[in-house]
Formats: structure tokens, C-alpha cells, sequence
RNA sequence: GGGGAGGUUCCCUAGUGGCCAACGGGAGCAGACUGUAAAUCUGCCGCUGACAGCUUCGGAGGUUCGAAUCCUCCCCUCCCCA
């Protein structure tokens, strides 16, 4: 879609779509008029936390929202947080990072870049090191830094006040983090920042410290937090409800398959191209076919970040495994380490065990007597079966676990 | 600096000398039912070729036939006073 030279009021338009908040947004638009007269992109900054360098479908809304941005003709600005990663984000978890080094920082961004740019134009993206000027303060800047700001309103935020309340520690460096994040936005003049909900406290401290340094405050957008695969929490990995963007398009399909009904149009609306309009019919025959509306936001989904085609295999392969409860057309071969075998027999809980599909023995044993298990289509129920097993055959766990067996 | 309360298995939470691998809830896994949804019911939920054994209850020692529970020292957190 070709949309560079758009009026202000058109492109604010289209910017718009889809973000909890933009704050403020009378400035938004005199920003988008100021560049255009001047014919200078707007710096849109956006904060990626280099710890871990998996880009899911939560995260994935607010770089779409930056996609928009620089088909819009402004640029993105990515700060990788290496030095704030020593920090660690206080929102949500409280756990203590391991400081990571240079080199392990530099190889996550890559990985991070790789992803970024399946949505992203490279073309239109500068990437920052915010240990590039947060790294070389003395203790007498950052003193500076701080006499800008007042407690009350850092123990403002939410999250800090609630740990107050519950008596739950709370140490001075994560009071420090909006500040670190602030500054980043005085660092490389940002005009407008972006981030979900859960950011909007730290992007305001932005503006603040902006104002204080002379500069003209960011305008703040904050995009809503989609909600994860368990349909309660928002998607995260730590919480391990995400769906990544690089993942299978199997996964992809799967894992939107299995989201709560309750959720799939908040899919539509945040993780899909599919114009409102359109969403509002689906949500119409919701009621009535829930199976085949969440069908269709998966063939989106998986065609985002794949292609339709592959969706529509994909689908092909879900109905025939989990409909019809046939066997997937591929399953993954493993092959059976000769070690492994005695006497040309192999121990039902070590097979298990040697191809990784479960944790330890203890629990191959229990889903062995639960009947979760079987080979060729004949369960096992015996955990301390020995058998011989002809090359070829089709193992099976639980619903979703499959390998094909090869002895050597 | 003074006084008080605490740190338990992924999370929350019970347990204050043996009946404790440790109650209960959540999460998770599996089975039934389904639309790989929700709800519901059932089983499991430290590890081990396993009617037994091994390693766990902030850390290190100690008392005891026996400790998550008692003692000593240390580390950490919260509250009140200053």
C-alpha cells in the first residue's frame, strides 16, 4: 500500500487504528503536519529488551503499528536495552537478570533484527545501544538525572505502588529503570514512543525528562496488550502463552486453534490485517460457527508470517489429525541409537526417555499406565514392557506427540 | 541503631521432633467428553528399571535413634520506632 504523502489529518487517521491511546493527540498531529512541511520523518522510538530475542504475536502489534508508521515515510528507532537489561523491568516479575555480555547482547540483537525485520523495513529502521550513552554517565549525571524527577510521582506507577501496598521489595535500581528509559527518548530526540499498555507509565517519564532537558516532549502511543493462548494473561513468554512469529506454521495453526472463543475477535482485531468491517461480520456468525471463525483467523495468522498456501495445508493437516484423528502426513523421523537396544529390545520407558518426548522415566512410566501411549495404533499400558519395535513404526503421545521410529 | 514478623516443592500457601516427598489452591501434563474452545469428571504432578530407595523445605554447622520443624552462626525480605 502506497501511502507516503498523505496529509496530516490522513495519516493520523490511519495511525489511529487499533491503539488503546495516544497521548496527547492534538500534538500527534501537529508533529505529522510539522514534519510534513518540513519534509523530515518523524523518529518513532520503540525500547526492545535484548534478554530475549523471541518475537511473539503480542509484540508483533506494536511493531505492525511501526510498519504503519514507515509506510507513513517515518522512521523507527530501536533501542536495544542492553544496559537496562541489567536492570530488568519491573513490571510484572521482580527477578534479578544476569548481566549479559557485549557479545551475547550484540548476538541476541541479531537474532532480534532477523525477526524485526519480517515486519519491519529495514530501509527505514536505525538501531540504537542504550549502554552508548547510559553507560558513560558519571555518578554525577545520573544524580542530575535524578533531581529531575520526584518520588511521589515515580511511586506513581502502578506496579511500584502495588508492591508498596503488599509489602513486597522494591529496590532503588528499578525505581531508576523509567528514568534509564526516559532518558534513552532525550538520547535520540524521539518524537513519538511507543509501547503496550503495560509501558505507558515509562514513556511518560520520557516526556517529562524530554521537557526537562529542553527538548519537545514525545508524543506516547499504547498499543493493547494481547491477551495470550490461555486467554487470561497477557502473552508473554515467561508465561509461556505466546505464539512466536517465527514458529511452524503448524504451531502457529495449532496454538491459535486453541485459544478461548472469547478471544478470537481481540485476535482479529490486534494480530490480523482483516478490515473492521469484516471483523464485525465474523463476530456476527461467532455464535454459530465459533470453529470456522477461529479456522479463518488462523489461516490469517499463518499467512502473515508464512504464506496462504502453507495456511491452507496447514489447515488441510489439522482437520485430517485432530478431526479425524488420522495421522499427520509427515511425522518427524527419529532415529533409535543402536546403544539403546538389548538383545534387540528396547525398553518401552527409555524409548521415551531417549527421544526427548518426555522429561524423565517417572514420567514416561505415568503416561504409559495413563494409556497416553501407544505405537502403530496399539497402546501400551505395561511401563515395563520390553519389545521390539520394527523400523518404521508410528510412536505416539498423547494427542499431539508423534515420531517415526528408525532403527539402525 | 532499637523492636517485631518472615524465607517451604513452578507460583501462592499449610506444616513447629517421627503418621512428611511434605495439606490445600493455581498453573501444567494425561484420560473421558468435545470444535486441540470453554465447562465438567478422573488420574498424575522431585528423582531412580521403583511394593523399595535417593535428594529436597534460604545457607553452613550442631542436638537427637530421628529435623521442614529444636540450637548456633550467616544471608535475604517486610513492618514499626529512630
Amino acid at each position: 500500500m502506497e501511502t507516503a504523502g498523505l496529509s496530516a489529518e490522513e495519516q493520523l487517521e490511519i495511525i489511529r487504528g487499533g491503539v488503546a491511546e495516544i497521548i496527547p493527540e492534538d500534538e500527534m498531529l501537529q508533529k505529522l503536519k510539522r514534519s510534513r512541511d518540513t519534509g523530515k520523518p518523524l523518529r518513532i522510538k520503540l525500547g526492545i529488551d535484548p534478554t530475549s530475542p523471541d518475537i511473539h504475536l503480542g509484540f508483533a502489534v506494536v511493531l505492525r503499528k511501526l510498519r504503519q508508521f514507515q509506510d507513513l515515510g517515518h522512521e523507527v528507532c530501536l533501542i536495544v536495552g542492553d544496559f537496562t537489561a541489567m536492570i530488568g523491568d519491573p513490571s510484572g516479575k521482580n527477578k534479578t537478570r544476569p548481566m549479559l555480555s557485549r557479545e551475547e547482547v550484540e548476538a541476541n540483537a541479531k537474532t532480534y533484527q532477523e525477526q524485526l525485520y519480517c515486519i519491519l523495513n529495514p530501509e527505514q529502521t536505525s538501531l540504537y545501544f542504550n549502554g552508548d550513552w547510559l553507560g558513560e554517565m558519571k555518578f554525577a549525571d545520573v544524580i542530575q538525572l535524578t533531581a529531575k524527577y520526584t518520588v511521589a510521582r515515580i511511586l506513581e506507577r502502578d506496579d511500584f505502588a502495588n508492591r508498596l501496598a503488599e509489602n513486597k521489595p522494591l529496590s532503588m535500581h528499578e525505581i531508576l529503570y523509567p528514568l534509564c528509559q526516559g532518558y534513552d527518548s532525550v538520547a535520540i530526540q524521539a518524537d513519538v514512543e511507543m509501547g503496550g499498555t503495560d509501558q505507558k507509565f515509562n514513556n511518560l517519564v520520557g516526556r517529562d525528562l524530554q521537557r526537562a532537558h529542553g527538548q519537545d516532549p514525545q508524543v506516547v502511543i499504547v498499543m493493547p496488550l494481547l491477551v495470550g493462548t490461555d486467554g487470561v494473561e497477557k502473552m508473554s513468554k515467561s508465561l509461556g502463552n505466546y505464539i512466536g512469529i517465527t514458529e511452524s506454521p503448524r504451531d502457529i495453526y495449532g496454538k491459535v486453534m486453541s485459544i478461548p472463543d472469547d478471544v478470537i475477535i481481540q485476535y482479529f482485531e490486534l494480530a490480523t490485517d482483516v478490515p473492521a468491517d469484516e471483523i464485525r461480520r465474523i463476530e456476527r456468525g461467532l455464535r454459530e460457527n465459533p470453529k470456522a471463525a477461529k479456522q479463518r483467523l488462523a489461516r490469517e495468522i499463518v499467512t502473515l508470517y508464512h504464506d496462504s498456501e502453507v495456511a491452507k495445508a496447514e489447515e488441510a493437516e489439522f482437520n485430517r489429525v485432530f478431526s479425524k484423528g488420522e495421522l499427520p502426513t509427515d511425522v518427524p523421523e527419529r532415529s533409535v541409537p543402536p546403544s539403546a537396544l538389548k538383545d534387540g529390545k528396547i525398553w518401552i520407558v527409555r524409548l521415551l526417555a531417549e527421544l526427548r518426548m518426555v522429561d524423565s522415566n517417572r514420567e514416561a512410566r505415568q503416561l504409559i499406565q495413563q494409556g497416553s501411549v501407544s505405537i502403530d495404533g496399539e497402546k501400551i499400558q505395561d511401563p515395563n514392557l520390553d519389545l521390539t519395535i520394527p523400523s518404521g513404526a508410528i510412536l505416539r503421545v498423547g494427542k499431539r506427540r508423534f515420531a517415526k521410529l528408525i532403527f539402525e
